[in-house]
RNA sequence: GGCCCCUUCAUCUAGCGGUUAGGAUUCAUGGUUUUCAUCCAUGCCACAGGAGUUCGAGUCUCCUAGGGGUCACCA
């Protein structure tokens, strides 16, 4: 039988990187047997749905580049036919009209605390034949059963097993007609066919829900695999709080899809000590009977070290068109490669990039002080009012990194100095800082004329 | 509170009865680099606690503690 698995977000909000990660195993699980993997929308309470969400959650999926298969399926658009399977249940007496009302039903539950006890229906209807009560729309509730165990086997936690006395004849209609989620899931998940159910270890209590449905309507169950959730760096739920959690912040602040993917994967499943996955090998190398039990904490670091890592493997041509984002657009620039080879080891992110490229593409409008102490000193004014007489007049045309570091050279045996002596000062009258890129590539990227203009405006505040 | 789940370095994890408990990130140190970053090398750091079972337990069982989830006419 060939695999099917799902993601079903509601559109209550933005894609959080949770739901990115189960939607991830979903979507490896598929792709790696060769299966369908199906995007459906639960939106079945109408008066809390946003189309903004919608697509919120569409532009993430599509940023990452986890393509599903076939439509969307709206729940919303689905009524009629889980009208029918509910009028099914009640013509076979597996689900009956309840006429509590909300009020009713909250004082039954305070009562319940007050006494310590679980709130729980107490199935006042379930048998009912008098006469309902006027003016009350009433809720449909399915039967549980009341006694034994309902049991499933789950592909991470392993066998579980709930007591009947758990699962409360639960509402499947609302007053208002309206189907609700336990049971719209379990009839949804089995109309598409899924054969692997993936989600957060948060829907696990909903599972014995879902199976009473499964047996009142004779459907086949699918597997279950229930992902343990992703804390915060300190062990916690993750919270609005803890900064990017939508998944389309990490865009923004400068990281690539394919190191949040990597990231993600490894987060709760693991293939011995490997670290880096393509996306090629992890639909290869993944199984979901790998995920693993435990919760685990999100940890901003190795994100970002796997971010620089696909950076400086991600090819210029393509950083270029990113950057565009990022308030730079080097697309057209004729050192494209040199300035992209010279930087893309130094940021960790997109935004640190930018950053980098614009140092060196714009002349600097302050110098660091720490760094005109350490480097503006000496004879630092004579060196680089040498150097910049050695540039005007080298006999060789000056292109390349290379040629540039052929000046260098000279400077330093003529003027018997460490490499330092001109290094730094240099560095400091180019971008204005002692950290950066080499100073013979940011020389060969901003070319003589540039070079020698910022070198003598640095000369100029050197007392 | 009831029920359920979870527990190996700070973090992600390997381990599937016999290992000096491995890798990665972070951190520290050294090397490479005119600087920074990269890269390379080295180092620091863990089986929550307690009982069992066993010749032998991180691995199996039970208890305790801690963490999490869930108990809606939300999904």
């Amino acid at each position: 039988m060939s695999v099917v698995t799902r993601f079903a977000p509601s559109p209550t909000g933005y894609l959080h990187i949770g739901g990115l990660r189960t939607a991830l195993f979903s979507w490896l699980t598929a792709r790696h047997n060769d299966g369908k993997f199906l995007l459906r929308i639960e939106d079945t309470d109408l008066s809390r749905n946003s189309d903004e969400a919608l697509q919120a959650i569409i532009e993430a999926f599509e940023w990452v580049g986890l393509n599903y298969d076939g439509e969307v399926i709206y729940q919303s658009k689905r009524f009629d036919l889980y009208k029918k399977y509910i009028d099914q249940l009640l013509e076979e007496g597996k689900a009956y009209k309840c006429y509590m009302t909300k009020e009713e039903l909250d004082t039954l539950r305070e009562e319940q605390m007050a006494r310590k006890e679980r709130p729980h229906y107490d199935g006042r209807y379930r048998d009912f034949e008098g006469t309902p009560p006027e003016g009350v729309d009433p809720v449909i509730r399915i039967k549980a059963p009341q006694e034994g165990v309902i049991a499933f086997d789950d592909g991470v936690k392993g066998h579980i097993e709930i007591a009947a006395e758990e699962v409360d004849d639960f509402i499947i209609a609302r007053a208002d007609g309206t189907p609700t989620y336990n049971f719209v899931v379990a009839i949804d998940d089995a109309l598409m066919g899924l054969t692997d159910v993936i989600r957060g270890d948060d829907h696990l209590y909903n599972t014995p829900k879902q199976i009473v449905v499964y047996n009142a309507l004779g459907f086949k169950l699918p597997r279950f695999y229930h992902v343990a959730m992703i804390n915060n760096e300190q062990g916690k739920k993750l919270s609005k709080r803890d900064g990017a959690t939508d998944v389309m912040e990490y865009k923004r602040q400068g990281f690539l899809p394919e190191a949040l993917l990597n990231f993600l994967v490894r987060l709760g499943w693991s293939h011995g000590d490997q670290e880096i996955f393509s996306l090629d090998e992890m639909i290869a190398l993944f199984d979901p009977k790998d995920i693993n039990k435990s919760a685990s904490s999100y940890n901003l670091d190795k994100l970002l070290w796997l971010n620089a890592h696909y950076i400086k493997n991600t090819p210029n041509e393509k950083l270029a068109e990113l950057l565009k984002d990022f308030g730079v657009d080097i697309t057209d620039h004729d050192k494209l490669q040199m300035l992209l080879d010279a930087t893309k080891e130094r940021g960790k992110t997109l935004v640190e990039l930018a950053e980098q490229i614009n140092l060196i593409l714009n002349a600097p409008t302050e110098y660091d002080p720490k760094a005109v102490k350490k480097a503006f000193k000496g004879n630092a004014k004579a060196i680089l009012t040498d150097f910049i007489a050695m540039l005007q007049t080298w006999p060789k045309p000056l292109h390349l990194p290379s040629d540039y570091h052929e000046v260098l050279e000279k400077i330093v045996e003529e003027k018997e100095i460490g490499f330092g002596k001109i290094g730094m000062p240099l560095r400091v009258a180019l971008v204005g800082a002692l950290t950066g890129a080499g100073v013979d590539e940011m020389m060969a990227i901003i070319g003589m004329d540039e070079t020698i203009a910022r070198i003598e405006k640095a000369v100029a505040t050197i007392a």
